[in-house]
DNA sequence: TGAACATATGAACATCCGTTCAATTGTTCA
DNA sequence: TGAACAATTGAACGGATGTTCATATGTTCA
């Protein structure tokens, strides 16, 4: 495996070893970097953030969240359950409606410094 | 467009009007939307993420970001293009090698925010 | 100029992902 | 209990996306 991509690209790496080794061991661990990139996934789909966005106003029920933003319930039911999933949201039941919320803070200010990003 | 969400879902709207329309004026617009999702794509994919992290100790040119990462020059060299062209990376050749670098700090802080929700 | 090297690019392929549709679960209230 | 409503779920479909492969571009140096 090692072999294999020395043989197609330049063959000695150019960087020098004490770089290499201090890039080696602050990778983060596979499984770090799953949790990192599942959680950055959730940005990445507009449904998600503007539901997100909603949930900075008020904890707010599905059927009310879909109505917003002109979706059907089952579509925003999909993507509640991948934001709870990741613990960007979180749920109560109150009789026959769930309400939504937002299950920290965290999420505002990721959203604002990618919007800061943004705005150049 | 708005009876057909009306008929499927609950048949009101539950929350305040006031909410309503407060949740309106805070949705961020089209575009400003795409770019945000665009750029928090870049961050959801553990190629795109690994580079990045790369690129946090030093700039590096193609083929050692490659090595480092076990993977082909040529995926690494699309990447790299998704990077740049949300100005997450930027490049500087030097002869027949091109080096990248990360474009600003924003970078950390935001993959940083990340790791603090992913780590609870 | 031509050979060697580093990078970039486009098409093709397989996989992933968001939405829809149909059906189910769970709750209230008459 | 049964009708009505809110939400969830799973399968299926179509479109997006990451990697690979083959090839092209750009640079150096003999």
């Amino acid at each position: 495996m090692e072999d294999r991509y020395n043989v197609e690209c330049c063959d000695f790496i150019h960087a020098h070893e004490e770089l290499v080794e201090r890039v080696r061991r602050e990778l983060p661990g596979e499984d770090t970097l799953y949790d990192l990139t599942e959680l950055f996934r959730m940005f990445g789909d507009s449904t998600r953030v503007r539901i997100l966005y909603v949930l900075f106003e008020s904890e707010m029920c599905v059927c009310d969240i879909a109505q917003l933003l002109g979706m059907t319930q089952s579509a925003i039911s999909h993507q509640l359950r991948a934001l709870k999933n990741v613990r960007l949201v979180k749920s109560r039941r109150e009789g026959k409606t769930v309400f939504y919320s937002l299950a920290d803070e965290h999420v505002k200010t990721i959203i604002n410094q990618g919007l800061e990003h943004v705005r150049e």
